[in-house]
DNA sequence: AGTCTAGTGGGATATTGTGGGAAATAAATT
DNA sequence: AATTTATTTCCCACAATATCCCACTAGACT
């Protein structure tokens, strides 16, 4: 389970370094895939094979399915966990994503997530206003 | 399994470098055809086999069956990779999807597509901007 | 204090992508 | 039919870039 926040540096090579938390899980080599809101997503390649293999099924609508898989597959790429537990960041899914020197990685569960700071921070604050609604939420699901 | 976006030339002899990544599953020669929105396909001879027989497969409805392949048959052809792991794009077909000398080769699953590169990313912004069938696509498939 | 580890930086080497020329093939003109 | 011209294929060379490897620093833990 990948949880926590952390900072890390994406370098003018364009490598960042895991989490030393999220690298057990990780393996060596995992695959990175544009997110939702302006992040990028990183699987194991467990959780690919599932995406993969789903995108494959054929029920759903061909033209819908066409352009999501031309965006996933087209976008995401394959990347091997060097000896120091970086990986290396595509340049076009680094500018997709806005990122710059400082970025954030966050724990999503059966993911990871990287974020330009700022976009994190504003998601954040964002969310957070909407306190009564995460409450309701988390009552729904019986946490609070 | 063909993933990831690269940036290339197709040079004025009409080469095209097919990204190493690709090339241990493309083997030595591959099968170019017409695409769907303006893209060029690459098949491996493996997954145009897969294609062809479907094709005569005699469910489909004749007359669609018909039109569809001599829209794919027609226009396919089988070039080898060279030494450098190039391939020829027939001049009809560079001039069918609008390839200049910089193109975008990009990795759906099975097979790889060649896209002039506006196109690409115009196709890119339309997907990203629904946001919401985005998001819910990535629910069907699992990952929120 | 000393050791260990995570995270980062930088240089040397290997590979990729691309251009261009020579050889081979095809086309054309006389 | 023969020579020239055009076109295609093959091969080599180079430059840019990615990959590998080692080193350093800061912090944690003993």
């Amino acid at each position: 389970m990948l949880i926590g926040e952390y900072t890390h540096t994406l370098d003018d090579k364009n490598r960042m370094s895991l989490p030393v938390k999220f690298r057990k899980e990780m393996g060596k080599s995992v695959v990175v895939a544009p997110g939702l809101d302006n992040c990028l997503s990183i699987f194991t390649t467990k959780e690919w094979d599932k995406i993969s293999s789903k995108l494959s099924d054929s029920s759903m609508l061909a033209t819908d399915n066409r352009s999501f898989s031309r965006f996933m597959f087209g976008q995401a790429v394959i990347v091997d966990v060097d000896a120091n537990g970086r990986i290396l960041i595509p340049e076009n899914l680094k500018n997709r994503s806005g990122l710059s020197t400082k970025v954030i990685v966050i724990g999503v569960q059966n993911r990871a997530e990287i974020w330009n700071e700022k976009a994190w921070n504003d998601y954040k604050k964002v969310v957070e206003k909407q306190a009564d609604a995460l409450a309701d939420k988390l009552g729904q699901i019986g946490v609070l």
